[in-house]
DNA sequence: AGTTGATATATCGGCTACGGATATACAAAT
DNA sequence: ATTTGTATATCCGTAGCCGATATATCAACT
């Protein structure tokens, strides 16, 4: 699947996708976003330990995310995690693949694979 | 990524997505299928021949779509095309698929990732 | 008639991502 | 004290993507 087109954004995979959405609203580290994504989709996915290090990885040296400074209170912390934000460029890339999302599933309801009159 | 939560359709790959919303309202031969998914997308997304055949191959045995008997009129066909239509159960997939993408539509809306208020 | 360009299908091979298995280590609970 | 949960990380098999390549036919134009 080629992207092209000039300059616009190849479509994210599910896991990296769903990591974006998991880092929108707060910083968290790297199990706590297993969690997130875990209790968000209802158990429905589930971030394996190799998928999950392994997209940090190549979203760090994409530069979608960033290792965050800020920690919560040494009371509440855990020494052992590593925090990450979204980025300015991961917040761009995560907007664009959402915009292509509601593209698809407006699609998907013109051809009545969704009811219509929802949204 | 792990779908889990039994019996739970994976995410499918954006490539067969888009073959199926290609199929969704009439069957088409492969090549048909490609210029359906350029024009659709706006030139966005580009189907390789690797993806295309591959992706049908894949689709074929997982019985998400089916050869299809039915042929144009002689005057408009091509011998050499080979036509496609979808499943019961590709359809069935490809509706599982689309309530997952239109989740995370919602969520990302709800993150300020999408203008509120549109739908 | 011949050439070109679009149509049409198909395989190959490299690369990337997924994801379970595995490993390590500390925290919290029973 | 032992087990379960938290937390990070790597390895490796498998699957999918996708450009390159190959082959052949069709349509159109000169």
């Amino acid at each position: 699947m080629t992207h092209n087109k000039n300059r616009e954004d190849p479509p994210l995979t599910p896991a990296v996708f769903e990591i974006l959405l998991a880092l929108a609203d707060q910083d968290r580290h790297g199990y706590g976003i297993m969690r997130e994504v875990e209790r968000r989709t209802a158990g429905g996915m589930k971030l394996g330990p190799g998928t999950l290090y392994g997209s940090i990885k190549r979203m760090l040296e994409a530069g979608l995310i960033e290792d965050s400074r800020e920690r919560p209170d040494p009371e509440l912390d855990d020494e052992r995690r590593k925090y990450y934000r979204m980025t300015t460029q991961g917040r761009q890339t995560a907007i664009s693949e959402a915009n292509r999302l509601e593209r698809q599933v407006r699609h998907a309801r013109q051809k009545n694979l969704l009811p219509k009159g929802v949204g």
